[in-house]
This record gives structure tokens, C-alpha cells and sequence, in this order.
DNA sequence: GCCGTTTTCGGCCCGACTGTTTTCAGTCG
């Protein structure tokens, strides 16, 4: 099995680990996890860069040491200084790290008192009341090791769908906003930053007495647990398990404090050198010097103070947005507005649940000028997909419907399945009488990288091909992404005139946010599509523009934020490559 | 172990809450 950058990004992130139990030098571990981060942050696999001569200490985070370390893991599958550290502690202990309440202290005083190596270990431990033994620990300490213990195996500890934050964030919300002495409430974190999946919620409110507001917001009926509760800040257990951190902050700090729990973390850390570097302090209260204010009631006066312009939160990820900000390249990202129509919808034709016209006039109420209409053909039997003949007589309907629209355009076209061979489930007899042909592999999910990947090439290269919807067909913390060489699926697509989608299902977003980015720097055409069932499924188009802001596009990057007219133009069939 | 708008050596982000303590360490975000 070739070392995939996970791997070596996992390695880097437990011997770091170890090395804290260890107490080492704290900030050589630091090293290493922003080595691991950086590593993970690739698009590319450190291996083939590894392979075209390209020097890894030119990554950020990563020196001549680490370079060297990364290529010696590559090479062996050993991590040297792992191994080591592996000889000195066991490798289980890193499991008691996933503990709430235990870091790398207690962890190493629960094994050099207690010889602890385990969960299991330590459970029992707890139960017989020997933890409550060892200096610096007591009887609270240890029943609430025994409850997270517990809460963990009752629980995973996924993330949560982003969607699915959002119901419980938005009514959170608004419950905060009414509550005496709140003044501004807003949702920040990975939430603001629309990552695809959220771990808490992080709720900034200012308020002129924030003790006062911070004990009143345990009070909200769907709370199961209040975590901890201060003057300044909260933290909650919902019903649903969301955690949720409530920071309460003066007024004058609302953008500091905004910026702050907006997070990453990476991107904090970088901006805080930034303010280091300039003289300045940079914290939740705002930006200061030599003890005075110089900005935090708003963003962007932390920005403007650092000379830079404000950054979206969707950039946030120290993936070059503070470089880019520098030299005034940041993109000018895509928005909600700039969507003109949708390619990829189903209807109850296939597994869709409202009829063509149902579909057709949900599309009309959000003011765009075009849905597609992309039922699933014959392979796929539990959608009832469609054969020849019947998806002949959905053209025929079309044709007929869109007689009775003004400023709408319903386009024909296909979910075709991409057999195993790469052939096309239907005949080009029918599939020439669309406006265009979406691909998508259904079947077959576990093929070899090179076999999966020459499938989807061969479909690419059928000349009415023009969109391949969901390419890696991976669902967020269920399924993993087809094994698939996405570079030369890049390459296949700029040469074939075809578009990529960004499939806006919350649970596929697929492309993912660095996947896109790395189409579109490589010259390829996105396409933000619902992929809906339904006309309320219309409104996922909003998380698609998200992944697209965070995948750095902007509107003329995709597709469908063209006129119909432009689109016919760009889909027709038969276009030819370069024209 | 990395890195440079003060530095090739000497720094490395910063504050809140809890529990076990008698003044603060550990953890978390």
C-alpha cells in the first residue's frame, strides 16, 4: 500500500503525541503538527511530488529536517523518530488524549502511577477508585473520566452535517437575540466558515454585562448539559449531543471576538504572528498596543490595522488567503445571486418526488432561467431509471412544457450511468436529442485507482459527454471517495469541453472544497449542481455556492452562472476541442 | 523543529474555566 498523506500526516500527529506525554520540547511538537497539517492540506500526493523532484522543505512548516523525514517514510513506510518514541511509551496512550478532560499531563501521570496504557484500562481504574490516589487528581476528576468514557461510547464523536447544524443552530440563535441585555449574536466557527461539517457551534454575543447574559443563556430548553459556565463564557451539550460555546463579549469587541472564534485556528495563529510582528497584541478583546485599543469593533478594523482588506470566512484555512490578501489577489468569490439556473435535477420519472412541471415552476419561484432535468437511466433499477423509450417521451413533455413558460427554460437532459467498462448506459441515438449528457458512476465503487480512473476517462472521452456529477462519488462520514487519479481527470476534462460538478446535496458536496480548487487552478469548468428530489431540494443550491467560495471561485469559474444563451452555446454538442 | 519587516539565534498565540489547590496546573478552544 503506497503511503497516501494521511498516512504520514497521522504519524506526524501521534509521535507528536507521544512526545507531549513524553514532555519534550513543546514547540518541536508544534513542528511536527504543522508539519502533519500541511501535509494533510495537500491536494496533491506527497509521493508523486516526492516523485517529479519537487523540494517538500519549501512547503510552509516543513525544513530540511522534516523533508527529510517525510522521504525516508515514503520510501520504508517508517516513520524513524515514531519508532522510537514508540520504544519509550506505548503507542495506546494516545487513545487517553481522546478523552475529554485528559491531555497529555494526566496522561502521562495516570501511566507512571498507575501503569494506565488504555480506555479500557483506565475505565476500570476509575471504578476502583485508585485514579482519586495519584497527586493532582480527586474524586470529581475521576467520576467525570468514568462519564466521558461513557458519553464517548454512547456517542460518536463525528462531526455534524452542516445542514444538520444549521436546524439547531438558527432557532439557538434567535433565542440568544431575545434575550435581555444581548446586543449583537452571531454564529461563528467552522459554521461561519462553511465547512462541510461542523464539531461545535461557537456563538459570539455582546452584551454591556456579560456575566449576566453568560449564566442566562444556560437557561434555552433544548440544552441537555451545561459543560462549564463563567462570566464571559458557556459551554452546552444540546439535546441532539452539538456542543455549543457561547463567548460574551463587551460591545466595543464584537469584530475581534467575531474574528477570533471564526478561527481556523491556522489562519489565527498566522494573523496573530502578523500582529506580533507589528507591535501589536492580538486577542478576543481586540487589537492592541502598548495596552491601547487600535481596533476590534469590527473585522475588518482587525484587518485594515494589519494592513490587509478583510478575508471571507470561507478562506480562513491558512491556505494562502493571508499571502494572497497581501498582494491584493484574493479571489472575488462567487455568490448566491450569480446563480442563474440548475443542470442537475430529478424528477418522478426516475426516484424524484414532484412532477416535471412541479419541478419547473419551484425553478421559476427562485428567479432562474434554466433547470435541467437529469432523471437516472436504466442502470439504475431502485431509482427506476429511464430506458430509451420513456426518456423519448420526457423529451417529447419537455418539449411541450416549456411552450408554457416566459422566462424559464427547461433543458433535456440525463443522469447517464458509466458502466464498468466506461461504455454509456444509453444509446447515442437518444442521448443525442438532449442538450447535454451528465455522466455519473452509481456502480463499481471499489475498482483500482487505475481501473476507476480509465473508467471515467473512457466516458469522458464520448463526445456528448459535458458534465460528470458527484466525481468521486464519496458521502460525507459514510462513504469514502472512488479511488481515482484526479489530475489526469482534470487533463480529460479541459480536453473534452467537460465541466465538473459540485454536487450541492449536503451529504455529497463532491467535489470537496480543495478538489475543486485544484480543478479550476488547473483550468478546469466547475458546475454547482442540486442534484435535487424534490423542489424544497432546489434551496441546497446555497451549500454548493458555499463549497464554491471555500474552493476559491468566482461566478465566471462556473458554469451556471451564465445566461441560457451563452450556456446553450458552451453545451452544445459536438463542440470541438479548443473551439 | 521551523523561521526571519528586530533576529541565522532566540523566539515560538492567548485567555477562560475547573478542580485541587492554598496560589495554580491542566485542559480546552
Amino acid at each position: 500500500m503506497p503511503v497516501r498523506n494521511r498516512d504520514i500526516a497521522n504519524a506526524f500527529e501521534t509521535l507528536a503525541d507521544l512526545l507531549e506525554i513524553g514532555e519534550a520540547n513543546p514547540f518541536r511538537l508544534r513542528a511536527y503538527r504543522n508539519a502533519a497539517s500541511t501535509v494533510r492540506d495537500q491536494s496533491r500526493p506527497i509521493r508523486d511530488m516526492l516523485a517529479a523532484g519537487e523540494d517538500l522543505s519549501e512547503l510552509p512548516g516543513i525544513g530540511d529536517d522534516l523533508a527529510g523525514q517525510i522521504e525516508r517514510y515514503v520510501e520504508t513506510g517508517h516513520l524513524a523518530g515514531l519508532d522510537a518514541a514508540t520504544d519509550r511509551l506505548p503507542a495506546g496512550l494516545t487513545a487517553l488524549l481522546d478523552i475529554n478532560g485528559i491531555g497529555p499531563k494526566r496522561a502521562h501521570a495516570l501511566y507512571e502511577g498507575l501503569g494506565i496504557t488504555s480506555v479500557e484500562a483506565l475505565a476500570k481504574a476509575a471504578r476502583d477508585q485508585r485514579i482519586r490516589t495519584l497527586p493532582g487528581f480527586g474524586e470529581k476528576t475521576e467520576q467525570r473520566i468514568l462519564y466521558e468514557i461513557d458519553r464517548q461510547a454512547r456517542h460518536s464523536p463525528a462531526r455534524t452535517l452542516l445542514a444538520d447544524a444549521e436546524e439547531m443552530a438558527e432557532p439557538l440563535l434567535d433565542w440568544i437575540r431575545q434575550r435581555s441585555g444581548v446586543d449583537q449574536a452571531a454564529i461563528a466557527g467552522s459554521y461561519r466558515r462553511r465547512r462541510e461539517t461542523v464539531g461545535d457551534l461557537d456563538v459570539v454575543v455582546t452584551a454591556g454585562d456579560p456575566a449576566t447574559v453568560s449564566r442566562a443563556v444556560t437557561h434555552y430548553d433544548d440544552v441537555a448539559e451545561v459543560i462549564s459556565s463563567g462570566e464571559t463564557r458557556t459551554t452546552l451539550r444540546l439535546r441532539g449531543g452539538l456542543q455549543v460555546d457561547i463567548r460574551v463579549v463587551p460591545d466595543g469587541a464584537y469584530g475581534a471576538a467575531m474574528h477570533y472564534f471564526t478561527g481556523s485556528r491556522d489562519h489565527n495563529i498566522a494573523l496573530r504572528r502578523r500582529a506580533q510582528a507589528r507591535g501589536f497584541k492580538l486577542n478576543e478583546y481586540g487589537l492592541f498596543k502598548d495596552e491601547q485599543t487600535v481596533a476590534g469593533d469590527t473585522e475588518e478594523s482587525v484587518y485594515k490595522s494589519l494592513s490587509l482588506p478583510w478575508i471571507a470566512p470561507e478562506l480562513r484555512e491558512n491556505r494562502g488567503e493571508i499571502e494572497a490578501a497581501e498582494n491584493d489577489a484574493l479571489p472575488g468569490l462567487i455568490e448566491r445571486q450569480d446563480i442563474r439556473g440548475n443542470l442537475h435535477t430529478h424528477t418522478t420519472a426516475s426516484d424524484g418526488k414532484a412532477d416535471l412541471a412541479e419541478m419547473a415552476e419551484a425553478a421559476q419561484d427562485r428567479g432562474w432561467g434554466y433547470l435541467g432535468i437529469s432523471d437516472h437511466s436504466r442502470a439504475v433499477r431502485v431509482a427506476h431509471g429511464l430506458d430509451s423509450d420513456r426518456l423519448a417521451r420526457q423529451i417529447d413533455e419537455i418539449d411541450a412544457l416549456n411552450e408554457r413558460f416566459d422566462d424559464l427554460v427547461i433543458l433535456k437532459s440525463c443522469e447517464v450511468d458509466i458502466l464498468s467498462d466506461g461504455a454509456l448506459d444509453l444509446p447515442d441515438a437518444i442521448l443525442e436529442r438532449l442538450d447535454y449528457v451528465i455522466g455519473a458512476i452509481h456502480s463499481d465503487l471499489a475498482l483500482a485507482r487505475r481501473a476507476q480512473t480509465e473508467r471515467l476517462l473512457e466516458a469522458m472521452a464520448h463526445p456528448l459527454m459535458r458534465i460528470i456529477a458527484h466525481p468521486t462519488g464519496r458521502l460525507i462520514g459514510q462513504r469514502g471517495p472512488i479511488a481515482l487519479d484526479l489530475d489526469r481527470v482534470f487533463e480529460a476534462a479541459i480536453d473534452n469541453h467537460i465541466a465538473l460538478e459540485i454536487n450541492a446535496q449536503p451529504k455529497r458536496l463532491d467535489l470537496n472544497d480543495q478538489d475543486a480548487r485544484a480543478a479550476r487552478d488547473a483550468g478546469v469548468m466547475l458546475v454547482i449542481g442540486t442534484d435535487a428530489h424534490s423542489p424544497a431540494q432546489l434551496d441546497f443550491m446555497r451549500h454548493g455556492v458555499d463549497q464554491a467560495r471555500r474552493a476559491w471561485l468566482s461566478a465566471s469559474d462556473v458554469l451556471n452562472t451564465r445566461p441560457v444563451g451563452d450556456l446553450r452555446k458552451l453545451l452544445a454538442p459536438g463542440r470541438s476541442a479548443g473551439g
